[in-house]
DNA sequence: AAACGGATTGGCT
DNA sequence: GCCAATCCGTTTC
């Protein structure tokens, strides 16, 4: 059920963003597990992307973690407030990530509910990633923190889907990346509700 | 030591 | 559907 450690190290990116999709995301805190099914990705392919953080091999303390072997969480903080989790994705030195857009939940739904005080009922509960991480207890402590061990990892429940079933559209909130901004690179399944607001076609 | 700016959210109309 | 708060970590001086 939990994916090898392997399937980080495709360097095809924008193929593992759409293969993500109905991946279960799982989180162990505590004691307390939570976990949601992926249902919106973006791709985001390493020193050639302007949207990345790692455009242009920068390298600071915090892109480092992208450049590490695939398979391993990259979290950080976005307007001062949110948390971002990434699935970092390819072989030492090539930063590419997939960024977590939205779940739905699955394991623990009460346990969400108070982590994002709200009900079940409303789909912005984990719709969005700064959400989708809080509704998990994803925050910047799961920062390079290994998807194969025991406090955050990904599983396969047999959920696929067909190329017909998941929409494409550029990446969200990404307008200063110039000629990348309009990129196809934002990938959910079509249909699901939990899917963040901004262009839902 | 200080400025910068963002891979957003949610509240309000 | 639109708009504006937020705000601290990251980077640079």
């Amino acid at each position: 059920m939990k994916l090898n450690s392997d399937y980080y190290l495709n360097e095809d990116v924008i193929s593992l963003a759409k293969d993500l999709l109905g991946k279960v995301l799982y989180t162990k805190i505590e004691g307390e597990i939570t976990a949601g099914v992926i249902t919106e990705t973006e791709a985001y392919f390493g020193i050639k992307d302007k949207a990345s953080h790692a455009f242009g091999s920068r390298r600071t303390a915090r892109t480092e973690t992208m450049f590490a072997q695939g398979g391993i969480a990259y979290v950080y903080l976005c307007y001062g407030i949110h948390n971002l989790f990434n699935v970092v994705t390819s072989p030492k030195d090539n930063p590419n990530a997939v960024l977590v857009r939205s779940i739905e939940p699955l394991i623990g739904v009460e346990i969400i509910e108070e982590r994002r005080s709200m009900p079940r009922t409303k789909v912005a509960i984990s719709a969005g990633p700064g959400s989708a991480a809080k509704a998990l207890g994803i925050d910047r402590t799961f920062n390079a923190k290994d998807l194969s061990g025991d406090e955050i990892w990904i599983e396969d429940h047999q959920i696929y889907f067909n190329p017909d079933q998941i929409s494409i559209s550029p990446r969200v909130g990404v307008a200063y990346a110039q000629e990348h901004a309009l990129l196809p690179l934002r990938f959910f399944v079509k249909g699901n509700k939990y899917v963040s607001k901004p262009n839902k076609v």
